[in-house]
DNA sequence: GATTCGATCGGAGGGATAGTTA
DNA sequence: TCTAACTATCCCTCCGATCGAA
């Protein structure tokens, strides 16, 4: 453990993340600089992999479509970078992810998109819950994530 | 100036984005959060006593409804000994709140009632906001709120 | 009148599933 | 023709502003 001073700015953007009551600095860190337990050690529980999943007082005031949404943004923040590989995911007429609105409202009728939030992607919304599995499975397997880890995710993230 | 305690690893990783020697926790810190300008907020009263406004990460993916019922169940956990009061809580026909959904059911039409969540407790929903947020009041006056704190959290806790 | 209360009903959202296409 | 994948219609639930009743 360290200790560290910073401004009274800094640390009132900290506690504005705060996504648990009483959630440590380290804990909001963690998240805010997309660092994983990794430099622990890689671990194949599916909860130090997804971290959102350790929060399950904020997915269970959600539906599946808040909890969809959810979890794009935090792999949008997560692998900024690359997440414009998600562009590729689409129908045979429908797009599904796009940097615009009117790119998925063209692509299809009443595919109701919806923005990813803090992201400036959109997606797709008009969906089955199974369809919304699939394509969050096609999101993470394009971002390098292990098929079995990401079913195992997907079970305890999407309600039935 | 504020003193914060973090993992080892997360010390690590802020000292590998060191952009100047010696450059400090925060400097770093406002770099890889994205925050430029110097914006210091004073911390508010208000999330002190009602702790729950400190996850706004929670709350922007809830809408008014669910809001209002998380509100009532930190509501309980916090006051379960008194929370039995807000049953006194009423309108001239219709219960706002019971121990059972019959009682709720029973007192009027079509007021969509729904447990609050991790209690024994049922409100009616089939409300405006404005309603919602005089039954808020009501409840947090009964156990004890000042009014100025009550309305305060309500202007930042629902939407308008 | 003025105000509060009730609950109807329009509108949005969600997503299963019927229908269509490859 | 059969099947699998994809689309979007459409029904249902939820939300809550608004207007009529008290």
């Amino acid at each position: 453990m360290k200790t560290i001073v910073i401004d009274d700015d800094i640390y009132a953007h900290l506690l504005g993340h705060t996504q648990e009551i009483g959630e440590s600095a380290t804990s909001i860190l963690r998240r805010l600089l997309g660092l994983n337990t990794q430099s622990a050690r890689t671990s194949s529980d599916v909860q130090e992999t997804f971290d959102f999943l350790k929060l399950p007082e904020l997915f269970r005031h959600m539906n599946n479509s808040q909890r969809f949404l959810f979890i794009l943004s935090w792999a949008f923040r997560k692998h900024e970078k690359d997440f414009a590989k998600v562009v590729s995911i689409e129908g045979n007429r429908r797009k599904y992810f796009a940097r615009d609105l009117e790119t998925l409202q063209k692509s299809g009728s009443s595919v109701n998109p919806r923005q990813i939030p803090d992201s400036p992607f959109w997606v797709i919304t008009n969906n089955s819950t199974a369809k919304k599995c699939e394509m969050l499975s096609d999101v993470f397997r394009l971002l390098g994530y292990q098929p079995e880890d990401i079913s195992a995710m997907l079970r305890i993230a999407l309600r039935p």
